[in-house]
DNA sequence: CTGCATCCATCGTGATACTG
DNA sequence: CAGTATCACGATGGATGCAG
């Protein structure tokens, strides 16, 4: 289901503070797209094929799904250098590069709920 | 499919620094979860129908899978008063107010990337 | 190398109705 | 109030083959 947006006509909301936590909720929604994230930002650009190294568990099909998904949401931009062979490298936006801190501050959190639990 | 994990035969990893990343988005992987938490971390304890209330488009069936979800990654404690009419009420452990800082961070770029794109 | 197309199995999500 | 049961559907995932 859709969450139904366009509350754009509804109560202003200036400080984006409500509703959306939910849209960025949806951005790093789905299995490997923090995944994703992560690995553009300990090393950028990154290939095609180094992205299906760097996640060996994910298959083809999901993570050019997943890229799609993300390119579009602002987070990740797409190179082609339209070259034979093909060479498509992939990199972070700088909305992406924000997301940063976020993901900091949950690797912080699963090494101390390591220790800790 | 699962993760299939027992890598402990193959390279230690004291800092818990490698994989835990990947264990900690299972945590809060799913639509509802870091809503959840989100809830819990602004106002709590809160009863099971204060949560509905809170998150209108959650569906209850959803609400009760994510919630021992995480409650059996023990980042959610469930307190049953064993009354009727039925009073149950729910809260973070330490585990799950240390996500606090990501939650926060998280926001912070919502809000970042509305005013900015 | 970087994808896309197809089939198929499983999982997550959702709507509705029902229970103690 | 706080769930459980059932059915349905789309999303996700895996395997394989094809294309520029």
């Amino acid at each position: 289901m859709d969450v139904t947006p366009a509350p754009d006509d509804g109560p202003p909301d200036p400080d984006c503070s409500i509703g959306r936590t939910e849209n960025a909720l949806h951005v790093i929604q789905g299995r490997w797209k923090l995944l994703v994230i992560h690995h553009l930002l300990v090393s950028a650009p990154r290939r095609f094929s180094d992205l299906e190294r760097a996640i060996p568990q994910v298959t083809q099909k999901m993570l050019i799904q997943q890229l799609r998904a993300l390119e579009s949401d602002g987070v990740v931009q797409r190179i082609d250098y339209d070259e034979v062979p093909p060479h498509v490298e992939y990199q972070l936006t700088a909305a992406g590069r924000a997301l940063s801190p976020s993901l900091t501050a949950l690797h912080d959190w699963a090494v101390q709920s390591c220790s800790a639990g």
